[in-house]
Parts: C-alpha cells; sequence; structure tokens
DNA sequence: GACCCTTTGAAGATT
DNA sequence: AATCTTCAAAGGGTC
C-alpha cells in the first residue's frame, strides 16, 4: 500500500527475469511508486465499506448485524463458533468440502492433506467420495493458502472461457484468462483485490497461527532445473511475453487481445 | 497416480 | 531491502 494512495491496491509488476526467473515488485496503482505490498490487511476502510460482489461470488451472506468488522464474517468474542450455516457460510460450493476448522467450522481452505486431488470432492460439483478414503485423509488436514486476486478471477471466469474457446487445457486457458486479466480496467481489478483482500483476512481469523510455510514442501516438485528451462526462453508471461510453442493458438484468443 | 504446464499474486525464504 | 521460491486453481498431458 502506497503511504498516499492508501486505497489504492498495489500490484505486482513483472519487470524482468533474471536467469530465466522474473523480478517482481509492488508498486502503488496510482503513483507508480513501489511499495510494501501489505495493502492493508488491517486497512480499516475498505472494512467498512460495503461488500462487493465477490463476496456473493463466494456466497457468503453479508449478515446485517453489526460486528467488529462490519461486512464480513462477523466473529463472536468466543471466536468463530457463533457462524451458523443459516449465515450462508456452506452454500457456496467451496464450502461443501471435509475441511474443518479446529472450532468445527468447515472451511474450503481446509482440506485433507496429500495434494490437489483433494480439492475434488468441495470445488467439482460434490462429486461423491469413498467414505473410508476420507476419514483416512481426514485425520491429517491441510489448510490451504487464500486465493489471491487472480486466481478468484479465474475461478470465477475459467467457465465462460472455456465455452468461447472450447479449450480444454487449463495451461491455455490460463494463459488467455492472464492477457484478459491485463485487459480489465482497475475498478474490474479493483473488486478482485478486495474480495482476495476479505478472504485473507478471513483466513487469518479462522486459522491465526497458519502460515504459508505450513504447505511448502507438500508438493514434490520435479527438479526445478525442468522448470527454469521452460521459463528461461519464454518467462513468466512477463505482461505479454510468452512462449511461442506455448503460443495460444489466434483463433482461440478474445478479441481484446488480438 | 503424481507431477507438469500456465497464469498472477501473496508471502515465506534467502541473499 | 531486494531477490528468489512456493503455492494457491484447473484439467489435459506426460511419465
Amino acid at each position: 500500500m502506497c503511504s498516499i494512495h492508501h486505497n489504492s491496491p498495489c500490484f505486482t509488476k513483472r519487470t524482468g527475469a533474471t536467469k530465466g526467473v522474473i523480478i517482481t515488485s509492488c508498486v502503488c496503482r496510482t503513483c507508480n511508486s513501489k511499495a510494501s505490498c501489505a495493502w492493508s490487511l488491517l486497512s480499516s476502510s475498505l472494512l467498512l465499506a460495503p461488500m462487493p460482489f465477490p463476496l456473493l461470488l463466494l456466497g457468503v451472506h453479508r449478515p446485517s448485524q453489526t460486528s467488529d468488522i462490519p461486512g464480513f464474517y462477523p466473529l463472536p468474542p468466543g471466536g468463530v463458533g457463533q457462524i451458523t450455516p443459516s449465515m450462508g457460510w456452506f452454500t457456496h460450493p467451496l464450502m461443501l468440502g471435509s475441511g474443518v476448522h479446529t472450532t468445527g467450522i468447515p472451511h474450503p481452505a481446509i482440506v485433507p492433506h496429500s495434494g490437489k486431488q483433494e480439492m475434488e470432492h468441495y470445488d467439482r460439483n460434490m462429486k461423491p467420495q469413498p467414505e473410508p478414503k476420507r476419514e483416512k485423509e481426514a485425520k491429517k488436514p491441510t489448510i490451504k493458502k487464500p486465493l489471491n486476486a487472480f486466481m478468484l478471477y479465474m475461478k470465477e471466469m475459467r467457465a465462460k472461457v472455456i465455452a468461447e474457446c472450447t479449450l480444454k487445457e487449463s495451461a491455455a486457458i490460463n494463459q488467455i484468462l492472464g492477457r484478459r486479466w491485463h485487459a480489465l480496467s482497475r475498478e474490474e481489478q479493483a473488486k478482485y483485490y478486495e474480495l482476495a483482500r476479505k478472504e485473507r483476512q478471513l483466513h487469518m481469523q479462522l486459522y491465526p497461527g497458519w502460515s504459508a510455510r505450513d504447505n511448502y514442501g507438500k508438493k514434490k516438485r520435479r527438479t526445478r532445473e525442468k522448470q527454469q528451462d521452460s521459463t528461461s526462453g519464454g518467462k513468466r508471461s512477463a505482461f505479454g511475453t510468452y512462449k511461442e510453442k506455448d503460443a495460444v493458438p489466434a483463433q482461440f484468443l478474445p478479441m481484446e487481445v488480438l
């Protein structure tokens, strides 16, 4: 957050690549000055704002009652234990998984440990899972990272892009979504930044001791070299720079990026 | 069946 | 402080 433009969401700007690695820096969207990335998890001004559509996207009702954090998930003095299904917390597909907070409150960020496959049962139209396996995996739940603005955007727009382009491969879809993301106006992007910020805040409140580090190493990665090779030629998209061999065919690209 | 690919953003780790 | 790394989602492809 820029110290001057408090309401200006920062964004990560790709500034180039060294040895195949993209350098990132965070700048204020308004004055373009380099700034800290923590654009105000604690910014009460935004918390006081009316709930934007993104929370509707999540299926989380905005409680009408007041709370310490108006417009956001109320946290009673005792914690989150008073959040009830009637508040809509459980109505979103994301909320229908087996993830259960230590308080007993289910949350999409909690999934049984062992990889992305486990995500299916809360995010893919509630595919029924064999019960014994679920119980087995539920022993060691993993609290996932909250989604960032772009991830939320992807989640919302993926189906639309698939329908438009008849593509199914996620890598290609994501390239298109990346370009469309950059084509969004700041106002449009701001909606997702705010949703992401609230997601992070909720996550912090539900899992105060959680750290992104907790999930480090849970995905086994193959040799880093291969990844660097793949990025050195085309790098990490740096505002439109793509590997030619992986470029999305022009006929699949939306008009606005052609 | 685990990981890759591909995207951006957030945050932890390292220099 | 600056830079680097990992992981969030997705699902076809690869090994």
